[in-house]
DNA sequence: CAGCAATAGTTTCTGCTTGCAACTTACCTG
DNA sequence: CAGGTAAGTTGCAAGCAGAAACTATTGCTG
């Protein structure tokens, strides 16, 4: 990953859109409540117990989300006290960062495998580590990366290996 | 990924590395000093103008960094003003979380393709979406997934996709 | 060797954010 | 209607973020 694009690095920072990423999702609260979400809490008094969360800092981070869409907030048509709070798509599309934040942690912090791990329905197999592949499946680690600039791509249209 | 394991999810969030990988990279610039390591930046001066973040702040957290193990501070030898931050292998064990989450920006928030993209240095094709799979490479969606304690995981020795 | 510039911080002060605890408002249940 | 639950809001104290100025080494130049 070293020195092709050496000197555009500025502006290929600002094209990067990790900032706009962390700007939805890089408070303080908003990746635990997302995995609450994740995990089949729905209520506002699901995640303040769950999650020992202040309740305004909750508030502000649900409406937040909501607002980012990463959540609706849709009131019970049985109780109308009660609040329900679900993924968008767009939420559910943050699962593999979440994994892959998660599964480094295993590794790198905790260092134990963790009790309940995530399974493929279909065979109760664990899933495999979240990595960053190319089109046709090989993994790429550090040194097999490189920042190209739009005509610089060889962009043969290719079997996707994903979405 | 829905009711399997329902009544446990107190331990299962107990027992998640989730708020230990945010313990160490859940703070506001984080992320795009990790960004600005992967782009080659090694120098206080150089994340200082990039990210124009403020000096205390960037000196707090490089030394935060450093201290987890993200990071190793080494004085120059050849001019023993500078100091160098470069990333460890922990470190660049976050790049698939860092790229999983600039795609999701890249799809969700900003909406382009974003102008440098990251390319397989072999072919350079871009690289694939960062994807949850399971260990034969099948690409896992939300549906596809449940929680499972480590006695009902089938743990056949089998080839795994990555790592 | 004197003086200036570069590097990597530290200090100080100000304002926003976090967090706790108590309060509120709407709704349900017996 | 009394009491409890759900989802917030408000007020206040502490801590953290940010801007600007200052410091302490080290290197460069004449």
């Amino acid at each position: 990953m070293g020195g092709a694009v050496r000197e555009s690095l500025r502006e290929l920072a600002k094209e990067c859109s990790l900032p706009a990423a962390l700007e939805a999702m890089g408070e303080r609260w908003s990746f635990l409540i997302l995995r609450g979400s994740f995990n089949g809490l729905h209520h506002f008094e699901e995640f303040q117990s769950e999650l020992g969360i202040a309740r305004n800092i909750l508030a502000n981070r649900l409406a937040r989300l909501v607002d980012k869409d990463i959540l609706v907030r849709r009131p019970c048509p049985e109780d109308r006290r009660k609040i329900e709070y679900r993924l968008t798509d767009k939420g559910y599309a943050l699962l593999p960062t979440m994994v892959a934040l998660r599964q480094w942690g295993e590794r790198w912090e905790t260092c134990v495998p963790a009790s309940p791990v995530l399974v493929d329905a279909r065979d109760r197999r664990p899933i495999a580590p979240v990595t960053v592949q190319a089109q046709d499946g090989r993994v790429l680690q550090k040194g097999d990366l490189v920042w190209a600039l739009p005509e610089d791509v060889f962009d043969e249209p290719e079997m996707r290996a994903a979405e």
